[in-house]
DNA sequence: TTGTATGCGTTATCAT
DNA sequence: ATGATAACGCATACAA
């Protein structure tokens, strides 16, 4: 049902090479002979086969993105970027859902090389694994994104938490409290640890000292947030500013608040993270610390794309930094 | 640098027809041969070029999933689902981000034929073009998921909310309550519709009369959920019963209500409407009606593959419901 | 059991 | 400007 080249190369009653030529705009071909062809291939909406085209260019305009879960929040944000950048710049991009399972993972990575894909990239999921590095190393374009690399260093780009920790911190500081909480979920997270370090770094800026009393590990949940807060009311000296470090925490912070019959920010001054549809159902509007998951994705699916063509890469590592958005919370 | 057949033929020096045999496990090669020729191959970790593969098969193993934005909490948990399935059965999903957008959507379309994929699933995106049916109706595989096609059927499979809403309205009607207020986004639109016409049969089973001023139409939105409440409570006799056909509004809704003093379920019973992220930061643990996203997914796939494989379609159109999850809030 | 030959649809290198 | 031909890596019908 679909027409081929040869068929049009019958049709017009030239050579397949011709056709080709005529097809993919280069130069040697009649003007007639060229307005002929392309008639004859719109008229029959002639669609080059890829696969073909690929075998016998030896390259392809496929890249692959693995992660661990397509369906959460922050990922497909990530994943949207990294779509749009790849596509305005003529690239296709398959996703592939690993569930933070190393085997998953391998398996995908065997099937996008024998899919003969122009690069990967990994996103999330930990630390890298050795294939990774090995295949990465083996001169195999690929990009971790916002994923951690022991030792070798592998092109990548990742969002720093410290920072945003640090600001929303400073934020809180400035508006004239010295006495701030910090809620985090378990201590053994990665990002916990992050943003903890911003929050010391900048009570340290102003030489203000750490209280451990105000720093408490929850889950990451509304409940967790809910928890904290009340733990945080038994102090003898209950904060009057909390930076709840995690979205559903924030949400279950702000209620707690309001349910104790305080006002925000008047009465308590609250900073959430990051910014989605949760933080949309929150009132009062929350300040928040917001990652560049968007970014994220168009800076990872750039460098990769970099990669592939041999372009110079300036930063082997590109650092994105995450923004205060001071709304009325605070 | 990557191993073909070819390679692996001069190796153990055979020809390639016995090592493609023995790759894939084919009838007629000695032992001893077979046993060489794989070992040769791990060894080298032979990858078979899929695009080489396909060629010669005429055939993929790809699937193209065509929605909206895979960014959005609704489409990424279909998508997700898709994928399961997918994988599970062999095969691989590219998904492409149309954005509502039909020039995008023939773009795409147009690409995932040239990529030769065995089938398409499009997903959402309002009334189907002419284009896609078309292309269905030429026997190119294709399902279509919540998506609505005028005219020409298309094999689908969507999720009613007519009886979401219809069991949301019954198990308020069950809980004593014959006065329950509806709130819906504008209602132009086709959600707002099928909504409102399953809290109008279940009214009607039950001989209760349909009153039009328990009925608001606001944004889909958290702000629409407050405003929609605080105009109820304005009637002469407010309900004590809310179907918030919405998430944002449910979440809206009980926002005001706690603000206003009253109790959940106590005083207000309250109906939400889709079970995300969104919900788990609601106090109380909301009821509400959720939509099997995933499941619409799988089943899509499902429908793709077996159109794929030429088995029998039992149903052309594929309808899932809506079921309703009871927790606290009633 | 194994090898030979041909084809899949396109690109690219030569001739002409 | 055009055509013949080989090549991309693999599958498969047909011979041997």
């Amino acid at each position: 049902m679909t027409i081929t080249m040869k068929d049009i190369a019958e049709i017009v009653g030239v050579s397949e090479s011709t056709v080709s030529r005529a097809i993919n705009n280069k130069e040697g071909v009649g003007q007639e002979t060229r307005k002929e062809i392309l008639k004859v291939a719109k008229k029959n909406n002639f669609q080059p086969n890829r696969l073909a085209q690929n075998l016998a260019k030896q390259e392809t305009n496929v890249i692959g993105l693995l992660l661990p879960d397509i369906a959460s929040l922050f990922y497909s944000d990530v994943a949207r970027g990294v779509q749009d950048y790849a596509t305005s710049q003529g690239y296709q991009v398959i996703v592939c859902n690993t569930d933070d399972d190393k085997e998953q993972e391998v398996n995908y990575m065997n099937w996008l090389q024998s899919n003969k894909v122009a690069g990967m990239i990994f996103l999330g999921g930990g630390l890298v694994n050795n294939q990774i590095v090995k295949l990465g190393l083996t001169d195999y374009p690929i990009v971790l994104a916002n994923r951690l690399v022991e030792e070798v260093p592998l092109p990548s780009v990742i969002i720093d938490d410290t920072i945003g920790a640090l600001k929303a911190t400073e934020h809180l500081l400035d508006k004239g409290h010295d006495r701030i909480a910090l809620l985090l979920g378990p201590n053994n997270s990665w990002q916990a640890q992050n943003r903890l370090q911003g929050y010391k770094r900048a009570l340290k800026n102003r030489d203000i000292e750490y209280d451990q009393d105000l720093v408490i590990h929850k889950s990451w949940s509304r409940e967790g947030g809910y928890q904290g807060f009340l733990e945080l009311m038994e102090l003898e000296e209950p904060p009057r500013a909390i930076f709840a470090a995690d979205e559903l925490m924030a949400a279950g912070v702000v209620e707690a608040i309001k349910l104790g019959g305080y006002f925000i920010p008047q009465d308590i001054a609250v900073v959430g993270f990051d910014d989605t549809v949760v933080t949309s159902v929150i009132d009062p509007p929350l300040t928040t610390v917001t990652r560049p998951m968007y970014e994220l994705g168009e800076r990872s699916a750039k460098k990769l794309l970099n990669l592939i063509n041999e372009e110079e890469i300036k930063e082997e590592i590109e650092i994105l930094e995450s923004e205060l958005i001071i709304r009325e919370s605070t």
